[in-house]
DNA sequence: AATTGGCCGCG
DNA sequence: ATCGCAA
DNA sequence: TTGCGATAGCGGCCAATT
């Protein structure tokens, strides 16, 4: 299939805000694919390329300049080669050899060829339509039900390969489809609940939410594999999480988790550390030791559990891992004594807890309300330095806005942050003016304002930071409200921010 | 050897 | 993370 | 009410270039 017919379709999917319209145009495409293209086009077509990562940025995708074909010629399958090659290349001059390449192919691209390719590699299709509607588009071309497709989809989560076995075999092959033990399902996550007494409701296991990363840790024998929450395989990385599985009596296990840093007493470290375990293989246990905790168990020795409910699934992990690595729990009917559990995780410096309904099934891939997250929100008042001006459908709106804490010894305000989360469109349009009235000067990318308008924000914490110069960054900020009532004097300090550091 | 642009992975 | 929109 | 997509930041590493 050529190109042009993609990005046709893509226009047209662009063009229509109805859900149902951009399916039907989806799945109108996909019945006219050859088999081997079933996965290409629709990995474009839901805004990934299926070598994933492949090093290739808003940088290199919007620095090439070639003049645009005239005629369309490029199909999807020298695409997929073209992208497919790209990675192989490393080494000095590599840079140049795969902007050559990109060059190459992209001289052959119309100009909206070109276009979509663009936003293709940088992960910004802004189509109104990713996965979640690729598989309702799937469903509709290849006549199988759209919960089949979910629940393989769940179990084998690869949407291009998914569907070239609905296209080929049905329903009955997507039923064939099982948990396959070293092969990555897509973890159940959580929504957030604004309190413990919001989230407490009939018999609920009520579980520390550690502040470290998800993992699903998949044993067969002697080979285990370690998968992060979106999916990527890091077994190398942490060798001591592969032992402590090896270590485990039952030979035929997967088990989901969260993997921290501890400080040798026990108490955890800061979220960076862990992350900074995460992106390589050198930093080892020796320098920063990393444990994992878990919290279920998906599959024993041949049995799938995911259909069982969690009670159950409980008792199961409880007998295959040892008490020490496992999560703390409490199971209970009690908004009060989840309460006392809450309080217990926040002196631990943990996040806060999950709350999950004891009964529920395991959902892969689901944000549903059986599990919910209970954190504690902090919320600070600070002042706006400057406003980025912001993109796709907020365009020709103020949008991130630069954040300062007031620093008491010269009555200036260090900068700790951006966030562009919280805002309603009421609010951008508020705020587009406001900080217009505000500007001191601008460039290309913001307008600096004078440093007037108190917002409060809410965030999770802070992180030490060498990039901001007061040496902290704040975590998930989001805007909660404009403060006009304050004055900027009246703004949290930068000593404040630090305080928070210490703590965490 | 040091710097830096840019991508990756996370919540 | 949160908001807005489709269903 | 639910699900999905859109909106992006920060730290840290990798690898190319100076």
């Amino acid at each position: 299939m050529l190109l042009a017919e993609v990005v046709a379709v893509s226009a047209g999917v662009t063009a229509t805000p109805s859900r149902k319209a951009k399916i039907s145009q989806l799945a109108g495409l996909l019945k006219g694919l050859e088999p081997h293209e079933i996965p290409i086009a629709v990995g474009f077509l839901s805004g990934e390329v299926r070598q994933g990562r492949i090093g290739v940025g808003y940088a290199f995708a919007f620095g090439i300049e070639v003049t645009p074909a005239v005629e369309t010629s490029l199909t999807i399958a020298e695409v997929d080669d073209t992208l497919a090659a790209i990675p192989t290349v490393t080494g000095s001059g590599s840079q140049v050899r795969r902007a050559r390449m990109l060059e190459g192919m992209f001289a052959r691209a119309t100009a909206p060829e070109q276009e979509f390719l663009r936003r293709l590699l940088t992960g910004e299709l802004r189509q109104g339509a990713l996965e979640g509607i690729m598989v309702e588009a799937v469903a509709a071309a290849f006549a199988v039900a759209p919960a089949a497709l979910r629940r393989a989809l769940m179990l084998q989560a690869d949407l291009g390969a998914v569907a070239a076995i609905a296209a080929q075999t049905g329903e009955a092959g997507l039923a064939d489809i099982g948990l396959q033990v070293l092969s990555p399902l897509k973890p159940m996550l959580a929504s957030p609940a604004a309190s413990i007494e919001e989230a407490v409701s009939g018999l609920v296991s009520v579980e520390w939410k550690l502040d470290g990363a998800r993992i699903q840790v998949h044993r067969d024998g002697s080979k285990v594999r370690v998968f992060t929450r979106n999916l990527n395989d890091i077994t190398d990385r942490l060798p001591e999480v592969v032992s402590v599985v090896l270590a485990l009596d039952e030979e035929t296990v997967v088990l989901d988790g969260e993997a921290m840093a501890l400080r040798p007493d026990g108490t955890p470290q800061p979220f960076q550390e862990t992350m900074s375990r995460f992106g390589t293989e050198e930093r080892a246990f020796a320098e920063v030791p990393l444990f994992p905790f878990f919290f279920d168990v998906l599959h024993v020795a041949g049995e799938d559990l995911i259909d069982r409910p969690l009670h159950e699934r409980l008792t199961r992990l409880d007998a295959i891992v040892p008490a020490e690595r496992l999560i703390p729990r409490l199971s209970t009917a009690d908004p009060v004594e989840a309460g006392r559990f809450l309080d217990e995780a926040m002196e631990a410096r943990q996040e806060g807890v999950m709350v999950k309904d004891r009964g529920s099934l395991y959902e892969a891939g689901r944000r549903g309300k059986s599990w919910r997250k209970v954190k504690p929100v902090h919320t600070y008042d600070l002042v706006v330095l400057a406003v980025e001006w912001g993109h796709g459908r907020r365009e020709g709106f103020l949008s991130n806005i630069h954040l300062g804490a007031r620093d008491p010894a010269t009555g200036k305000f260090v900068m700790v942050g951006k966030t562009f989360k919280g805002m309603t469109d009421e609010m951008l349009a508020w705020q587009t003016t406001r900080f217009l009235d505000l500007e001191v000067s601008r460039d290309r990318w913001a307008v600096y304002v004078l440093p007037t308008q108190v917002v409060e924000v809410a965030i999770d914490g802070v992180q030490a930071s060498s990039r901001y110069p007061g040496g902290v960054a704040l975590r998930f900020a989001r805007v909660k409200r404009y403060r006009d009532d304050k004055d900027p004097q009246e703004a949290d300090t930068i000593d404040t921010l630090r305080s928070l550091l210490q703590e965490s």
